[in-house]
DNA sequence: GCTACGCATAACTACGAGGTTATATGATGG
DNA sequence: CCATCATATAACCTCGTAGTTATGCGTAGC
């Protein structure tokens, strides 16, 4: 059940109404109604998605009279941000020897079948 | 049930089983069975777990022999991380904003009660 | 003060996600 | 050949998610 930031924030950002709401803030801070126009859906379903949104920090609430201002803190998405940027470097060194290996292995007029059979590892 | 490929690749990301076998394969394409080692699951479990990032296009195989051989490929990332990039722009913008001005009020002696109540939209 | 507004909560439905065990499939090696 | 290995698929369970309608609750405004 445990459920880490980063599990929260990405399946927060894995909803398009979501992530939908969360560019709307990016114009600035707004009352629920506001975030919830745009998309066709209940307003219970729209309170819902806030509920999400809340749980993995990715917004905050001021009650202000009956109405509640909703805006960004854009926090826990630099530690997902930072998490993909990581493994990106790696990844990107991984995929591109392989495909420098494919685009190599191409150009021989005859491919040999077990080059890859026996790797370190 | 249509889900864009952000919807997937975030909701991929999103299970820190998933997000572990990323980092290993940051080290090197691997097969099935190294993949699944660390994770205490049943096999077929790791097997839908695979499945997932393969529908995400977050990994790509290639049969050999009895075994799969497991790599990333980073290019849908990237669309996930650039829509990260492109908002947290603006969310820091926004999120800076509101902190300056609550700091700032936080400064007066008196903080006044009513001077959030008319804000312009 | 009463009514209407802005929102949350409760209770329900439908479905997908993540796990299991059991079984199938195809390649390997003795 | 036959047993075993590496992996997938099927069938099932449980729980969380995303939606609904109905209702509650505090604030605004006339």
């Amino acid at each position: 059940m445990r459920s880490s930031q980063l599990d929260l924030v990405f399946s927060a950002l894995a909803d398009p109404t979501r992530r939908g709401m969360l560019e709307r803030l990016a114009e600035g801070e707004t009352n629920v109604g506001t975030l919830a126009a745009p998309h066709d859906m209940s307003q219970p379903a729209v309170s819902k998605h806030l509920r999400v949104l809340e749980r993995a920090g990715l917004i905050q609430r001021t009650r202000h009279g009956r109405e509640h201002r909703i805006r960004v803190d854009p926090r826990p998405i630099e530690a997902a941000s930072t998490w993909i940027e990581h493994y990106t470097r790696f990844w990107k060194q991984q995929f591109d020897a392989v495909d420098a290996y494919l685009e190599a292995r191409a150009k021989q007029t005859h491919p040999p079948q077990r080059s890859k059979e026996r790797r370190k590892r």
